[in-house]
DNA sequence: GCCAGCATAGGACAAATGTCCTACATAGCT
DNA sequence: AGCTATGTAGGACATTTGTCCTATGCTGGC
């Protein structure tokens, strides 16, 4: 199990510093300390620093579609998938709380370096999109799936930015509720009575 | 009119390189060339670059509250200032688009440097939030006026982050439309019915 | 005309950073 | 034992960065 090369230890590493540190002022030096590994060896393993952040992009995308995977397969009804999205929150309400998302803190970060890896980091907020925009679909919004998914992923943005700032863990519980009614909202009264998201979005 | 000391110049160029490119990622290099002034001369205007960070978190601060108090003016009700809240949104897409959110992703990058003017940063967002609650309270929501306020200034935030991870000026029409049918949800039916977030808030 | 004081230019300086090279150690194979 | 491949250490190198010093220019008051 403990099989791990130096690589893998090093993207490791790489992506907790990159969260709590951002990507520009994490240093090879303070990758090296961590992993406990000379400076200049890492020439073996990376080229160049973005090649790192390449290395750790691919990780996260891969962890992130391991896990929408597990909530697909354990949430029956896609409501209860969508909910599994929602109480990421929760799980992981410590860390947002101090370094916010992880996924919207690096596409800020590399949206303002300009960086080339911008478009790969994105992945990671579209397989989130086209994941929920299937649960929302599953859930007879087809029309509306894109602009659902959209929706719920900005207010879970909003939600980690402003916790962060506030460090507020108490707001990450009480949004988390308002998103659970909201979601709510759309599996009772179903297609009886047009709710105000889908009456917008719809025309 | 134009009698702006280079102070001043260094301070408008800091800003708005800072919201360009970032507080960690934007050099002295880059604000003298903006300014036309040498490199070695700051030290003459401001001991440090910190120093130049506070200037700049000043003057937003100081051009934040005279917007505020420009939409407290013209807004009659509590609802039309709000609106010019939602509306800000529309009013810089172009440049949340491609920058985000000014408040956000400063507060955001300075939380990850552990930065010392974190909090001098965060009185951004404590000025919206003051500002919003106290008009939600105007609107007779008292009880619930500081959940309002952040749960606007939230969904502003995610808003802000997805059009700018996506490029996506449209995304940012679309959820002023929602905002605009959420906040028309408290001004229409008042105190007639409970809405979800009411009910929610309020026990 | 001269002086004081403010503003600026230019560059020195150390520290940090990304990059890259060379030498050494270890393990496995012949 | 000797060779090769793989991984590591240590440090060189140029560049950039924030910081800071000194000399020069300019302007207004006497």
């Amino acid at each position: 199990m403990s099989d791990k090369t130096t690589r893998d230890h090093i993207v490791e590493a790489a992506d907790r510093l990159f969260y709590r540190q951002g990507y520009e002022h994490t240093s090879f030096a303070d990758i090296a300390e961590a992993v406990h590994i000379s400076r200049g060896n890492f020439y073996y393993h990376f080229k160049s620093k973005d090649e790192i952040l390449d290395a750790v992009i691919d990780a996260r995308l891969a962890n992130t579609r391991k896990m929408l995977e597990q909530w697909e397969s354990e949430g029956k009804e896609p409501a209860d998938r969508i909910r599994s999205f929602i109480h990421m929150l929760l799980a992981n309400r410590a860390d947002i709380k101090r370094y916010g998302c992880p996924v919207g803190t690096l596409c800020s970060e590399l949206a303002k370096l300009n960086h080339a890896s911008q478009a790969e980091a994105n992945k990671l907020f579209t397989l989130f999109r086209t994941w929920l925009r299937r649960q929302f679909a599953l859930l007879g919004r087809k029309d509306d799936a894109d602009l659902l998914a959209m929706h719920l992923l900005a207010r879970s943005q909003g939600v980690a930015t402003l916790a962060n700032a506030f460090h507020d863990e108490k707001f990450i519980r009480q949004e988390v509720a308002l998103m659970s009614d909201w979601l709510a909202s759309y599996t009772e009264g179903a297609a009886r009575h047009a709710h105000e998201h889908g009456e917008r979005a719809r025309r």
